[in-house]
DNA sequence: TATGAATGAGTCTTCATTCAT
DNA sequence: CATGAATGAAGACTCATTCAT
C-alpha cells in the first residue's frame, strides 16, 4: 500500500513490491496471479477491513445527532490516516482519479454500504430541521471525505509555511470540524439566501 | 490537458498527444525536448493563465466580505471547470497525489501567488470577527479547492443515485456555499450551539 | 497426450498436465524428473505401444498381397485414431516436425522396426512385378502414413463444404484405399509415361 | 520464415528473429506492432505470393486432362519448396497443425481460391470418367499436398537409409506421380473391388 | 510419496528519447 | 522545421525446475 500510494499503481513495479517484500516477482505472482488482482486482495483487505469497516460501524450506531455523527465521522477518518498513513494518497490517487485502480470497486463499496445509510439519515434530520437544509446528502458524504483526505494527502509535502510552523493532523481536524459544525448548522431564518447562483 | 487528465500523465504515451495533435512524437521532443517539460509548459499556460491567474484576480480585487470572497472563489473555481473539463482530474491526479506530476510547480505557484494574500486576508477577517475563528487560514484554502474539485473529479462517473437523478454542477455549488455560509459565521454565543451564525 | 496434441508440447505446461491428472506440477517431476522423459514415457507407452505395434505385426504377418497389405495399413491407421484421436495432431507436430519432441525417437524407432521389413517386402514385390515399379520403398511408407494422418489432422476442424456436408474417416478410407489400389498396381502397359522428371 | 519453420512460431522468440536481421526485437515491434502481424505479413507475402498464387494459376489455366494436372501440381509443389526451403515445415507445423498461427488463414485462403474450383474440375472428370470416380474431390486435393510436403518435412532430417543413399527430391517427385498416375486412372472394369471396408 | 513455496531465465510488449536526413 | 527509423530500459507475466518439509 505504502508504494501503490506513493508511486501509483501504475507507476510500482511489481518487482519494486517484491524486493521490499523480500521475495521476487514471480512469487508474487504465484500468489495473486496479476498484479490487479494483488492490488484488489490487498485493498480488500486493508482499506475494506480497516478503513470503510469501521466507518460503517459509526453510521450504523446509535442515532445521533448528525453534527455529532460528523464529528465523529471526521475524527475517525483523520484517526484511521495514523494507522494507514497511506490512505490520503490512495485515496486520490485510485479512488478520486478517473481510471483510477480501486475506484470502480470503491465506490460501489463505499456506495451500497455507506452512502445510503448516511444520505437518509440526513435527509431525515433536515426535515426534522436539525440539519441545514441546503446541503446535499450524497456531496455531503463526499464533503467529509474530501475535506479531510486531500488536504492530508496534500500537506504531507507542504513546504514550510511562511511563519515556519508545520500544519498538522490536529491543526486540520479542528479546522474541519469548526467549519462543518457551522455549516451543518440549520438556518436561522429565511434571511440568508444562497448568494451566489451559476449563471451556466 | 485531456489524454493527460483522463490517464493521468503517466499513462499517457507522447505519441498519443502527438497523434491527437496531428504530428509526430519526434516533433513534440523537438519543441519541447521532455515530456515533463512539455507538461509544464502546457499547465503553465493552461493552469496558470486560465485557473489560477483569474482566480488570484478574486483575491487582489476589492476587499469584499469573506463570506462574499468565499462564494465567489466557489463559483469561479466551478465555473472553470466548465471551460477546462479535464482541471478536477488532474488537480487530483497530477496535482493532490504524492509525486503528482504538476505537484511541486502547482504548490509552489499556487502558495506562492494565492495563499499568502488569502492566508493574510483571512487572518485578519478572523481579528476582526468577522470570521470563525476556529478556521485555520491555510486550510481554509484547501478546503475550498477540496470541497469543488475532488467532487467534481469523482460524480463524473458516479453511478446514478437511487432516486435515478444524475448529481449536477449546480447541486454541488449550491451544496458546497451553503456549508461554507455557515462555516465561515463568526460563533455566536459562546456554546457551539449557534442556530444559525449571523454575519455581523 | 490430448493436451499435447492440442497446443503442442511447447504449449502445454506441465502443471496444466499436472491439474488434467490430478495431481501437483511438483509431482510429475518426481515421478518423470523432466517435461522431456514425461513425453518419452508416455509417447513410448502408447504411440508404440498401441500404435507402432499393432501397425508392425500387419507386416510381420503372411505375407500378403502388397495391395490387401497397403490396405489393412491404411485401416489400421484409421482405426488407431479411434482410440487414440489424438494421434494425427500429435504426428503431424512432433513427429512430422522439424524440432518436434518425438521426431528422433520416432522415426529412429519407426525406421528400425517398421520401415526396413516393409521395404523389403515392397522391393521384392516390384521384382516380382506385382507392384508398379515406380514407386519408392521408404517414401511409400510414409505415403501411407501422411495421406491418412495428415488429412485427419487438418479436416478436423475443416469448414463445412459447400454443399454443407462434413468429411468422415469413412471417406477418407474410402479415398485413400481406391487412390493406393490404383497406384499400386503394376503398369499394364508403357502408355503412361511418367511426364516430367525432376533433375535435382 | 526460417526461424518460423524450425523451432515454431510459438518456439521463436522475437529478439531471435530481430538478431538474426541484425536489428533490435523493438523494432520489430516499430513496424510490425505485434508477433502475430509479423508472422500474418510475412505469410500473406511469402506463402500467398510465392507459393498459393503460382499454384493457383495452374488450376485456372487451360483444362488440362487430370492426370496432366495432378502432375504439373505435384512438380510445382516440390519445385516451390526449392525456392521456400521452409515450406514444408511450415506447413506441418502452423497450417496443419491444431492451433497452428497460419492455419485459419491458410485454410480459408486454400478453399476459398484454390479447392472449388479442383473439386468442380475432379468432379466433372470423374463423370466423364476420365478419372477414378470413388476419390473424394477435397481429399484429393488434401493428398496431394501431404503426399509431397509431409515427407519433404521429414525426410530432410532422415538417418542414412541402409544402403547409405540419401533420399532426393527427384525420388520424391518420381514416387509420387507414379503413386498418382495409377492411383487416378480411371477403374478398368468392376474387378477392382475396394476391399476392406471400416467397421466403425 | 507428495507438495507448497520459491525462483531464474526468458517472452512479448511499451515508450521516451535520439539522430541522421 | 520535421520525421522515419531505431533503440535501451523496463514491466507484466509464464514456466520448468528445485527443495525443504
Amino acid at each position: 500500500m505504502e508504494l501503490f500510494a506513493e508511486q501509483g499503481v501504475a507507476g510500482t513495479a511489481l518487482a519494486e513490491i517484491a524486493k521490499r517484500a523480500g521475495v521476487t516477482s514471480a512469487m508474487v505472482h504465484y500468489y495473486f496471479q496479476t498484479k490487479q488482482q494483488l492490488l484488489n486482495a490487498v485493498a480488500k483487505e486493508k482499506i475494506g477491513g480497516e478503513f470503510l469497516a469501521p466507518l460503517g460501524k459509526l453510521f450504523s450506531e446509535g442515532r445521533a445527532e448528525p453534527q455529532a455523527l460528523a464529528t465523529r465521522v471526521v475524527c475517525e477518518i483523520i484517526a484511521a490516516t495514523d494507522r494507514l498513513p497511506w490512505l490520503p494518497q490512495l485515496w486520490v490517487r485510485e479512488v478520486a482519479s478517473k481510471g483510477g485502480a480501486l475506484r470502480r470497486g470503491m465506490i460501489q463499496r463505499a456506495r451500497l454500504e455507506q452512502i445510503e445509510k448516511f444520505s437518509a439519515f440526513v435527509s431525515s434530520a433536515q426535515k426534522e430541521g436539525k440539519l441545514n437544509a441546503e446541503l446535499h446528502p450524497v456531496f455531503l458524504f463526499m464533503s467529509l471525505v474530501a475535506l479531510t483526505l486531500a488536504p492530508l494527502a496534500i500537506f504531507n509535502e507542504w513546504p514550510r509555511l511562511p511563519g515556519g510552523a508545520q500544519l498538522t493532523k490536529g491543526d486540520l481536524e479542528r479546522h474541519v470540524i469548526a467549519l462543518l459544525l457551522g455549516g451543518l448548522a440549520p438556518k436561522a431564518g429565511s434571511k440568508q439566501r444562497s448568494a451566489g447562483g451559476r449563471k451556466k
